[in-house]
DNA sequence: CGGTTTTGACCAGCGC
DNA sequence: GCGCTGGTCAAAACCG
C-alpha cells in the first residue's frame, strides 16, 4: 500500500504539471493574451482547488466523528472503559468492522488455501479480515458445498453472512439473450421461474476455475427488452479491462446497499420521509424509502428477496416516481415483504447532461453501463497505466464528478454515512487521505484521494456489447483503448 | 477434440 | 409429509 501511495503521490506530482500550474513553459509563444488567460484560469482552479479542500477537511471531520460514534454504538463497554482513548486508538479497533463491509476485494476467503502461501505478503488490515472471517469473497450462497462441509458463517445469518451474499442486479435494455460484460461466462443451468414466462439462465464465471462468481440472466416479464442480469460473488482473479467496469461497478453499488442498509438499520424512521436535496449542478441525490424496491421483479424472485439486492437501473424508462433527470439514489427500509433490504440505483437519465459526463467522461450514456469511478472500492486491476490513462483523458470528467460528488455530499447530510462507509476501505484508512493531503499540498486532492482504486477502469475501455454487438453502440467510443 | 450449451434429474428450503 | 420452487448437476448434444 505504501508503494501505491508513493505512485499516487508521483503521479499527482507530475499532473499539477499537468494542471497548469508548472507549465509556464509551454506558453512561449503565445500572445499576452493567452497568457493572461492562462493566469486567469490559473487562479480559477486554484480557487477551486481550495475550496476542494476545505470541502475533504469538513468530510474528514463528519467521516471521524461519525466513526466514533459508530464505534461508540458498537462497543458500549469499550467506551466506558476507554472514554480516555484517542482516537486513533479507536481508528484501530474500528477499521476491520468498516473494512468488513468492502466488496470490490479480489481475494475471497473461499480460496484461502491458495492464499495462504502469500498471506505473508498481505496487509494489515486484510489480515484483520481474515481474522474475523467476514472477507467480502465468499459471497456465493454455498449451496452445493453445504452438502460436504458447512461453515460457521452458513448456520448464521449474521450482518457479515448478509453483507457476503448481496447481490447486484442489472436493468439494461438488451436485443441479445445475454450482455456481455467482459467476463468468460459458462451457462450451467436453466430453469423457468414462476411467473416469468422468460426462462431465467444461470452462468458462471470461467475466467478461473475456481472463481465463485455467477450470474442469473433473465428477461423483465413486464417488457422483453429489458435484460435483468444479477451478479453474486466477487472475482478472485485479474479480470479483463473490460470486465473490471462492471466488477467495479457492482462491487460500488453493492457498497452502497451495505452502507445504506447500515445506516437504514440503525435509524430505521429515518427514512420515512424521502429527503433530496438539489444542488447546483442539478444533480439531485435522493434518499428515500424503496420506491423501486417494492417493483414487481423483486417480490416475484423469492430467492433474490432472501439476499440483500441492489438494482442498476440502466433503462431509459424512467421511473414511475422519479424524474428521469435525476440520479436516484433510493436507500432501502426494510420491507416487510422483504427478508433483506433491497437498493435501487437509477441510472434512467438521458436527458440530463451531467451524469453522462460524470460517467462516461462526455460520451453519452444512454443505456450503458455507468462506471462509478471515482468510487470504485475493487483492486482487482492494478495497473499503473490506468492511473496515467486517467489522469490524462479523463481528469476533466473525475473533476466534475468530484465536484458534484463533494457539493452533493456537502448539501445532503444523509449522504455523508454512505460516503464515509464507502471510503474506508479505500487506500487502507482515512488517515491516508490526510497525508497525501498534505504532501500533496491540497492541489486537486478530492480527486486524487478518490482515485485510490486501483481498478479504476476508463468508460471508453468498457465494451458494453451483448455477444459481441454493442448493445448501445452509440454510448461507446470506438477509439477507447484496447485490452491489453 | 475440447469447450460450451442443452435439458432432465436431483437436492434443499420453505410453506401448508 | 408433501408439493412447490429455485438452484445445481451431469450426461448428451452441439459447435468451432
Amino acid at each position: 500500500m505504501d508503494v501505491k501511495i508513493k505512485q499516487l503521490q508521483g503521479s499527482e506530482g507530475a499532473k499539477k504539471e499537468e494542471d497548469g500550474h508548472g507549465s509556464v513553459a509551454c506558453e512561449e509563444g503565445r500572445t499576452e493574451d493567452d497568457l493572461e488567460s492562462a493566469r486567469a484560469k490559473m487562479g480559477e482552479v486554484r480557487e477551486e482547488n481550495e475550496r476542494l479542500k476545505m470541502m475533504l477537511q469538513k468530510i474528514e471531520t463528519e467521516y471521524r466523528s461519525l466513526k466514533m460514534k459508530f464505534f461508540d454504538i458498537i462497543h458500549p463497554e469499550a467506551k466506558k472503559q476507554n472514554d480516555n482513548d484517542s482516537a486513533p486508538t479507536r481508528d484501530k479497533c474500528e477499521e476491520p468492522e468498516l473494512l468488513s463491509l468492502r466488496l470490490g476485494t479480489s481475494s475471497p476467503s473461499g480460496h484461502k488455501k491458495d492464499e495462504k502461501a502469500s498471506n505473508s505478503g498481505k496487509s494489515k488490515d486484510q489480515k484483520l479480515n481474515e481474522t474475523k472471517g467476514e472477507d467480502a469473497g465468499e459471497t456465493w450462497p454455498p449451496s452445493k458445498t453445504s452438502k460436504t462441509m458447512t461453515s460457521p458463517d452458513d448456520n448464521e445469518v449474521s450482518p457479515q453472512s448478509q453483507v457476503k451474499r448481496a447481490r447486484v442486479s442489472v436493468r439494461a435494455r438488451c436485443d441479445t439473450p445475454t450482455m456481455n460484460d467482459g467476463c468468460q461466462w459458462r451457462k450451467y443451468g436453466q430453469k423457468i421461474a414462476k411467473a416469468n414466462p422468460c426462462p431465467r439462465a444461470y452462468y458462471r464465471c470461467t475466467v478461473a476455475p475456481s472463481c465463485p462468481v455467477r450470474k442469473q440472466v433473465q428477461r423483465c416479464a413486464e417488457d422483453m427488452s429489458i435484460l435483468i442480469t444479477t451478479y453474486e460473488g466477487i472475482h478472485n482473479h485479474l479480470l479483463p479491462i473490460s470486465a473490471t467496469a462492471m466488477a467495479s461497478t457492482t462491487a460500488a453499488a453493492a457498497s452502497m446497499l451495505l452502507s445504506g442498509s447500515s445506516t437504514s438499520q440503525q435509524t430505521p424512521n429515518s427514512s420515512a420521509t424521502p429527503t433530496s436535496s438539489a444542488n447546483p449542478h442539478g444533480l439531485n441525490f435522493n434518499l428515500s424509502d424503496n420506491i423501486l424496491g417494492g417493483r414487481q421483479y423483486y417480490s416475484l424472485n423469492s430467492c433474490t428477496a432472501l439476499l440483500p439486492t441492489i438494482t442498476l437501473d440502466l433503462t431509459n424508462t424512467p421511473s414511475s416516481s422519479l424524474s428521469s433527470t435525476q440520479f436516484n439514489m433510493l436507500t432501502s427500509n426494510f420491507s416487510s415483504t422483504l427478508r433483506f433490504p433491497s437498493t435501487s440505483l437509477s441510472f434512467s437519465s438521458t436527458e440530463n447532461n451531467i451524469v453522462p459526463t460524470i460517467w462516461g467522461a462526455g460520451q453519452v450514456n444512454n443505456g450503458a453501463l455507468p462506471c462509478i469511478k471515482s468510487l470504485n472500492f475493487g483492486r482487482q486491476i492494478q495497473n499503473p497505466y490506468y492511473q496515467t490513462f486517467l489522469e490524462k483523458s479523463n481528469q476533466a470528467s473525475q473533476q466534475v464528478f468530484a465536484e458534484t460528488l463533494t457539493k452533493a455530499i456537502t448539501s445532503d447530510p444523509s449522504f455523508q454515512p454512505v460516503i464515509a462507509t464507502a471510503l474506508s476501505p479505500m487506500g487502507g484508512n482515512s488517515s491516508a487521505a490526510s497525508q497525501g493531503l498534505a504532501q500533496n499540498g491540497g492541489e486537486n486532492s478530492l480527486i486524487h484521494n478518490m482515485k485510490w482504486a486501483e481498478n479504476t477502469v476508463p468508460v471508453s475501455s468498457y465494451p458494453m456489447t451483448l455477444n459481441g454487438k454493442a448493445c448501445t453502440p452509440t454510448y461507446l467510443d470506438k477509439s477507447s483503448t484496447s485490452n491489453p
